[in-house]
DNA sequence: ATAACTGCAAAGGCTTTGCATGGAT
DNA sequence: ATCCATGCAAAGCCTTTGCAGTTAT
C-alpha cells in the first residue's frame, strides 16, 4: 500500500504523491480546528482525546492520515523534536520549541529565527541543505519544581 | 522494574540510578569499540549488526542496555534527532549534525557550537534551560542524485 | 560471594495499513 | 459516478523488560 517508504516513523516519508483532489471532510475540519486551538503542540493520541468530544466515532487511524497530509500541505507542522513521540504545532510557521525533558511538554521558544546559519554550511557539507531545526531542552516549571523538592537523587516525571 | 519511566521510547527517562559498580564486560568494551570505530552514527540494529561479528551470541537487548549505559555516563552520546530510530555517536562532545531527510543518514555539521543561544531564552521562557541541540536537514549526496534523476514527483529513498 | 550483566523471548507503545463501507465533489 | 476518506482491527517496528543463568569484582 505504501510504495516503498520507511515502516514505524522511520526516518521520513516520500512526498507521498496526495490525492489528486483534496477533499474536505468534517473530521479533517474538526481536527484541524481543534489543533490550532491548542497551543499544547499534542501528541497524536492528545488531539484524538480532543477531537472526540466532538465525534466520538472518529478512529485514532483518522487522526494520524489526516495529520500527515494537513502537514504534507503545509497547514500544520509535524514536529520533529527530540522525544520519539510525534507532536503537532497547528502553527505552520518556522519557529523553534523547547521541550522539557522530563514531561515532554513542548512550548514555543521566544527566539528569533536564525535566517543565516544554514549558509555557514554551504561550502562545507556535502548535503543539499534543506532547513534546520533548533531545540532547547529544560525543565518546564512543572518539572523542576518536582525536581527541586524530591530531590535525592534528581528524580524526575515519567510523562505528561 | 522501571521506577517510573516512559514506556517505548517516551520522552525520556529518569537520571535512572546507574548501578554502584559498572562492570567491563566483554560486550560492553566490543559495543563501545565499535561505536567509536563508525563515523556513520548507527542505530542500535546497526550497531548490533557490527557487534555480532565479533560477539555472535550478543543479543540486541544486551545491545540496547548497554548503549543506555554507556550514554548515560558520558561516554557516547544519544543522538535525539528528528527521525523516530534513535542513533548513537561515538564522540561524547558537543557537536551539531545533518541529517538526510531521504534515508536518515547523519554526519557531522561542520559548524561552532553556539555557545551564547541560551542566553537569549533567560527572561523569556519559563523553562529552566539545560541544553540545545541545533540539526540541519538535507538530502546526502546520494539521496540528491536519486532525487535529481527520477525527478518526476520527487521521489525520495524509503530508508537508509 | 554477590551484585551486575547477559541471552532469550515476550511484552509494550506508538504508528501504519488492509479492507469494506461511507461520503464529498 | 468516482475516488477519496473513514472505522475498525490487525500488523509492524523499534525498544524495553522479566527471568534464569553467567560473570566480573
Amino acid at each position: 500500500m505504501k510504495r516503498n517508504g520507511p515502516p514505524h516513523g522511520g526516518e521520513k516519508q516520500s512526498p507521498e504523491a496526495l490525492p489528486c483532489h483534496i477533499r474536505m471532510t468534517r473530521q479533517r475540519t474538526v481536527i484541524l480546528e481543534e489543533l490550532k486551538k491548542m497551543s499544547s503542540h499534542p501528541s497524536a493520541d492528545e488531539l484524538y482525546m480532543a477531537v472526540r468530544r466532538r465525534l466520538p466515532r472518529i478512529s485514532l487511524g483518522t487522526v494520524y492520515r489526516n495529520l500527515e497530509i494537513l502537514s504534507e500541505t503545509g497547514q500544520i507542522q509535524k514536529l520533529e523534536t527530540g522525544g520519539s513521540i510525534k507532536r503537532f504545532d497547528g502553527n505552520p510557521h518556522k519557529h523553534y520549541h523547547i521541550r522539557c525533558v522530563a514531561c515532554g511538554r513542548i512550548d514555543d521558544a521566544p527566539i528569533a529565527p536564525l535566517n543565516q546559519i544554514e549558509d555557514e554550511l554551504y561550502g562545507a557539507t556535502v548535503y543539499t541543505i534543506i532547513g534546520h531545526r533548533l531545540e532547547f531542552t529544560g525543565l518546564c516549571p512543572s518539572c523542576s519544581k518536582k525536581n527541586a523538592s524530591g530531590a535525592a537523587s534528581g528524580h524526575v516525571q515519567g510523562r505528561l
